[in-house]
DNA sequence: TTATAATTTTGACATAAATCAAAAAGTAAC
DNA sequence: GTTACTTTTTGATTTATGTCAAAATTATAA
């Protein structure tokens, strides 16, 4: 799928602001391990991975935590940062040899004021976002380390399977230590 | 301030909408106890504190969790269940003798429907609560127990000085017990 | 293929926070 | 003001998970 495919199943978009968005599409294709940002920049892009796998990730006392997986047909970008034109504290990597396509913040900007209705896109965008966040959330807050292995791999088996333990134990809030330990004992 | 004061400072917004909005607004008055949303039940209100203070909290095993508190003139509401329509989890009582503003979710699709331009304050609205979520979370991920209690007391005061200790433990997703310690400890 | 580096597993031990229980303090009702 | 109820504090003990260290496995590159 493409993003473009994709938009238009979150909400219904005009012809002109379809093309409009097709003309700024960036394509990138990216080797395993490329930082597509760096903490301390500004995150002026907004990622659609269409082959691959990218991930986030933040220090927290020297120590690397994953804040989020993104597989293909994910939107992705430092939320944060994308948003507020900040610097952000993400980086974010290739864990694959990744396909993107791309949308600078100003284009979004752009598109959001030159054909309102796109407006609700972005909107229903951030509703779903923040719904997997709370449940996240939830999880953290009140499952145990196993319970919140499981639950992940029941929900996104992929990331199980292609990322590495220690990007997978750090979003899941564990050591890789620990985590090592659940896979072992089952 | 009002409901409409503050979606103004948010975005721009014809006048027609805000009348739109005015004449659909319901004011409510609550005692302290009373529960405003029941778990299992839909959420069909957008609220917006004037007076007073609300909380929402579910439950996880038998035990009350605070999933948010929401003090004057802040929006309030099941954001899961009111975007998506279904049966949610959570509980929202009022902590204080409080005020509401409130706008029936019925209301809120129709204002989106007849006024477009609307929809970039419910984006900005979702964007702001995502960001302070995902903070949130990386606490909760990866401080003590007492740094998130003196986060929270910097970021929120007043929820440390109106709210019960066992709700303020359970939203940072401690016991009461270790935040009564906590308390005690300086 | 072999050498080197990176990732994952295993082990021993430490610790923050939970649990269970009861006392103390605070609040509301009569 | 006394009684009953709720909330908060204190104490003793347990436990899940972290830390530190090293071995085993797997991936990468020369």
């Amino acid at each position: 799928m493409s993003l473009l495919q994709q938009i238009q199943q979150i909400a219904k978009i005009s012809k002109e602001a379809l093309d409009f968005i097709e003309t700024h599409i960036e394509n990138v294709e990216v080797k395993k391990g490329t930082l597509l940002l760096r903490n301390g920049k500004v995150c002026s892009n907004f990622y659609f991975v269409t082959k691959g796998m990218l991930r986030s990730y933040y220090f927290s006392d020297s120590k690397e935590v994953t804040n989020w997986f993104a597989l293909e047909n994910d939107f992705a970008t430092s939320i944060f940062s994308f948003l507020s034109g900040k610097a952000g504290y993400e980086n974010i990597e290739a864990l694959e040899d990744t396909t993107i396509e791309m949308l600078s913040s100003n284009t979004l900007q752009e598109l959001y004021l030159k054909f309102p209705e796109t407006e609700r896109a972005g909107r229903l965008i951030m509703e779903n976002y923040y719904i997997q966040l709370e449940e996240r959330l939830i999880n953290i807050q009140f499952k145990s380390a196993k319970d919140r292995y499981e639950l992940l791999m029941k929900k996104y088996p992929e990331i199980i399977l292609r990322a590495p333990l220690g990007a997978i134990a750090s979003y899941l809030g564990i050591t890789q230590e620990t985590l090592s330990r659940i896979r072992g004992s089952k």
